[in-house]
DNA sequence: GGAGCGATGTCCT
DNA sequence: GGACATCGCTCCG
């Protein structure tokens, strides 16, 4: 039985917890059945000192998860068609965030493919391999998932620890940002082939 | 296989 | 009103 990944875990700075996410698995429930996917990229967000984090200019509606307690889903929608997942971390107070790009799909890759609106059989790399894209994947809105305990194996939406561990971690800058672009926050299983782009 | 670009809703300056 | 933590299509090589 995989272990459920505790608050504790996201208690820690995003760049901290960003890296530690890799090789977790994500797991949906999904209308009785189980979409899992292994996490093989995330960008770190830090709070009220990152120009390129929703949370630089303070709290407002939008944001508020990421400045409550660890653990919690921040979802929010972008390019008018779009959403993105977020975990916030730090105590609750102090924003900070780790944004999903990426997963290696494991089960349900058939309902993924079907909420992707693609045929059963496409390539598994174009399932899960962007933020977008594994949203939509997974089922994913911001009506149905921001501010959901991801702690909570109820919640429909938790991240489970199967003992994997990545053999090396690859550093880079973020990604479709203009603001503090060049700053190295972005984590990736090195060589896994569903990192996108 | 890469550059260019349009689609499209929500949020905050 | 402008920017936006994106995607998928076209066109070109």
């Amino acid at each position: 039985m995989n272990k459920t990944v505790p608050r504790a875990f996201y208690l820690d700075p995003p760049e901290v917890v960003a890296r530690r996410l890799l090789g977790k698995l994500l797991v949906r429930r999904y209308e009785g059945q189980r979409l899992v996917g292994r996490i093989v990229e995330t960008e770190a967000y830090c709070g009220v000192n990152d120009p390129a984090a929703h949370t630089f200019a303070g709290i407002t509606e939008r944001n508020a998860v990421l400045f409550g307690p660890p653990g919690v889903a921040y979802v929010y929608f972008i390019y008018g068609m779009h959403y993105c997942l977020n975990f916030s971390c730090e105590p609750d107070g102090q924003a900070g965030g780790v944004l999903l790009r990426a997963l290696e799909p494991l089960e349900g890759l058939a309902t993924m493919a079907k909420l992707r609106g693609l045929a059963a059989d496409t390539n598994p790399r174009l399932l899960t391999s962007g933020p977008g894209r594994l949203c939509e994947a997974l089922g994913v809105t911001r009506r149905t998932h921001n501010g959901l305990d991801v702690t909570n194996r109820r919640s429909g939406l938790h991240v489970e620890d199967d003992g994997f561990a990545p053999e090396r971690i690859a550093t880079t800058a973020r990604v479709g940002i203009r603001k503090a672009a060049e700053r190295p926050l972005r984590f990736s299983i090195a060589g896994n082939r569903f990192v996108s782009r």
